[in-house]
DNA sequence: CGACTTTGACCGGCGC
DNA sequence: GCGCCGGTCAAAGTCG
């Protein structure tokens, strides 16, 4: 009986080994497999990133070319900035490098729409609009050097009152400076936007129209920087976040906020320039519906940034996804004066797919769209940036998805040649992007 | 304890 | 002149 019970257990044993080494041998085939698809994926990967730095290196050159181009133009005598005009004590960092005569075209393109308009009146006003970045590094701009003074400390100035020391000349000058403003549309799951710089909350309202609150913040980097913001989701897209930026930093920016800034600088570069790609339309009255359906393109989340400051000149980045975008591929609206024929223009940072963006950005540490660990503390956040951010995103959606949808990719690339060769002012924005991303490899090298 | 957020009050601009 | 509304202030509360 043992015997044979020997014998059965052996039997069981041997059933239960080959069991077990077909369960083996199950495993390691299809180890196997995994690892031979994770090695083409690798290897698709691969092809995908030589791909984007055959891309990147392709815009770079031609950022290079035409940098050149205007590089010569703004060396001429015609074009040089009069060091001893006060307007240009401050550096501004254009990206978007703009022609004597572009510019006078833009102040007839500006006026033209803005009959109410008190903010834009002079051609001074005209040249120095912008959010522009002053440039720490530069020799001209000196940060402690103008505190000291006691002159160029820029305060904010609110209805209560608070003066710079400066004349009304440059007063007027500089609140049309300070009064360009840049939305940007993006999705966004945290409460704010992740652009590098510190922020203190120091408002917060329900506007009318929208049940979502909106909230102010200030830049807190330095204790006399103007800029700040509005925070508030999209009464139509609570996904998407749209965050307005107002003002001019007056301190040195962490190199995760330049790229914000730069972009934001040159795109209000663009606006203040009157874009190429900018379209007259009149627009329903109605300020918080979508203005640009049935006109340059239809755009469902389209919501109007801040209606009580509709003189100020606004230009809106969209960074969403929005499949509905249009052959170009780009749509920037600028909306900006106080009467309903509004001048808007139309550019968009869409594709057919937003976690493009982090490419985008991603090396600035523009941007954190990944849904990171959401804090109150924006300073904390920003920490968060760069590429464990973009880490983030790409984990939320498999890399190679995005570029299953369709040929976006080459679209893409084909599209920005051609608005980068057609529309000067787009170029800056580009420009900006790219000469943040190479600023900050530069600095990930050292 | 300092930095930050919250929130009601206040102010000024604007339309009627 | 009045009321509405957006923007800001500032005291109180919260957090690390």
């Amino acid at each position: 009986m043992e015997d044979v019970m020997g014998f059965k257990v052996d039997e069981e044993k041997l059933n239960n080994n080959s069991e077990k080494d077909a369960i083996k041998g199950d495993e390691v085939e299809s180890t196997k497999a995994e690892m031979t698809g994770v090695k083409e994926e690798n290897t698709r990967l691969k092809t995908l990133l030589q791909q984007i730095e055959k891309d990147y290196k392709s815009l770079q050159m031609r950022f290079l070319d035409i940098y050149k181009q205007e590089s010569t133009k703004i060396v001429s005598p015609e074009n040089s900035i009069d060091v001893n005009d006060q307007e240009h004590e401050l550096v501004s960092l254009r990206l978007g490098t703009v022609t004597e005569t572009s510019k006078k075209e833009d102040i007839v393109h500006v006026t033209s729409t803005t009959s109410n308009s008190s903010k834009i009146t002079s051609e001074n006003d005209e040249l120095k609009l912008g959010l522009d970045l002053k440039n720490p590094s530069s020799d001209s701009y000196n940060y402690s050097g103008r505190k000291e003074d006691g002159l160029e400390v820029e305060k904010w100035e609110t209805n209560k009152g608070l003066k710079t020391e400066r004349s009304a000349d440059e007063e007027i000058s500089q609140t049309s400076a300070k009064r360009a403003r840049v939305c940007v549309r993006a999705r966004c799951d945290t409460p704010t936007m992740n652009d590098g710089c510190q922020w203190r909350k120091y408002g917060q309202k329900i506007a009318k129209g929208n049940p979502c609150p909106r909230a102010y913040y200030r830049c807190t980097v330095s204790p006399s920087c103007p800029v700040r913001k509005q925070v508030q989701r999209c009464v139509e897209d609570m996904s998407i976040l749209i965050t307005t930026y107002e003002g001019t930093h007056n301190h040195p920016l962490p190199n995760s906020a330049t790229a914000m800034a730069s972009t934001t600088s040159a795109a209000a570069s663009m606006l203040l320039s009157g874009s190429s790609t900018s379209t007259s339309t009149t627009t329903p009255t109605g300020l918080y519906g979508s203005p640009f359906q049935n006109t340059l393109r239809t755009q469902p989340n389209y919501y109007y940034p801040n209606p009580s400051s509709t003189a100020l000149p606004t230009i809106t980045l969209d960074l969403t996804t929005n499949p509905t975008t249009t052959a170009t591929g780009f749509g920037l609206y600028s909306s900006s004066f106080q009467t309903t024929p509004r001048v808007q223009t139309s550019l968009s940072f869409s594709s057919t797919d937003s976690n493009m963006l982090p490419t985008v950005w991603g090396n600035g540490g523009g941007f954190s769209y990944g849904a990171l660990p959401y804090s109150n503390n924006n300073h904390q956040n920003s920490l968060q940036f760069g590429k464990a951010a973009q880490e983030h995103s790409y984990n939320q959606q498999p890399y190679l998805e995005k570029f299953n949808q369709g040929s976006s990719q080459q679209a893409l690339t084909e599209t920005l040649t051609k608005v980068i060769t057609s529309d000067p002012s787009f170029r800056s924005v580009i420009e900006a992007a790219i000469s943040s991303m190479a600023a900050n490899n530069r600095d990930a090298e050292k």
